[in-house]
DNA sequence: TATAATTAAATTGTATGCAATTGAAATGCA
DNA sequence: TGCATTTCAATTGCATACAATTTAATTATA
């Protein structure tokens, strides 16, 4: 492919998946309206239903985001009552988040949403599952080139 | 898969998206800051460098970003002296997007971008154009469910 | 132990991103 | 022609995102 046409917004395959999940976040918008959550207060949600009580670091670490997108976050889904945000005796820097009795309680009312987002992409199964797939392992390829770069930075 | 496992982050698909398009987003962050570009500024330069003259709504819609979107960003590249902004005298609503000689010959300087972009993805030729269009098809399909769901609004 | 280095969260500043609304211009149609 | 509808861009309000810095707490080490 020419230097012309590697420039041309078709061929881009970073754009591609910018685009697809943006579009794909939008699908969520009217089923956690009914929650009153955002995507990404979804997904931090989903996170603590897992794993209550974590700090900010380790849940940022999950979702890939930083303190300055997670501590607003998280001030919010406080304010809403699904979580509560409490310093670590152990450890004065931490911030412990863990599910209050709402919060908790909040996951069966979303238990309906994988499925009916799954119906709305309109992948089968197996598509799903290989897409999923396909990008956790070119996240882990960008990751490691990012660690790479990093070590020479350092060097 | 039980309604349980559904609800995990690692087997969302959505998610498994959206922080690989959030990562790869960020390989360009050292390649752009050369140009004076962010990430959307650099696709909107894409797409005028491939059609110039183009109001913001043509543009909006091939980025698929709404004009809350694009305003304060195609002012921002016009402040740069990269375009120009000007009403179309056949229809004032329309508010025509046009190179300047900078932002035309700013396409040199970015010519090496893709190439380099694609070293850092890890991913091979034919990874790389299989991801694209994957991507390009689902986000087609997400549209036509979207498609779908604003005629059920209407009826 | 005193101090340097490190770590965690918060803060600051900038740039998206989108829903909803507004205002101006153009179009449709009675 | 005259008015309702539609269309385009801008605006408003809210919620991310992230780089860079700051503050407070902890750890490493001389």
């Amino acid at each position: 492919m020419s230097q012309e046409d590697m420039l041309k917004l078709e061929n881009q395959v970073c754009f591609a998946l910018y685009s697809c999940a943006k579009e794909m976040t939008k699908l969520y918008q009217p089923l956690l309206k009914h929650l009153g959550l955002t995507y990404t207060q979804y997904i931090t949600m989903l996170v603590l239903w897992e794993h209550d009580r974590l700090n900010v670091k380790e849940l940022g670490g999950r979702l890939f985001l930083d303190s300055g997108t997670m501590t607003p976050l998280l001030k919010k889904l406080e304010s809403n009552g699904w979580i509560t945000r409490t310093r670590d005796n152990q450890d004065e820097r931490s911030l412990l988040i863990e599910l209050t009795e709402d919060g908790a309680a909040l996951k069966d009312k979303a238990k309906d949403i994988p499925l009916q987002l799954f119906c709305r992409s309109g992948l089968s199964v197996e598509e799903a599952l290989a897409l999923r797939s396909r990008m956790q392992e070119v996240l882990c390829r960008i990751q490691r080139f990012q660690s790479v770069a990093e070590a020479d930075l350092d060097g």
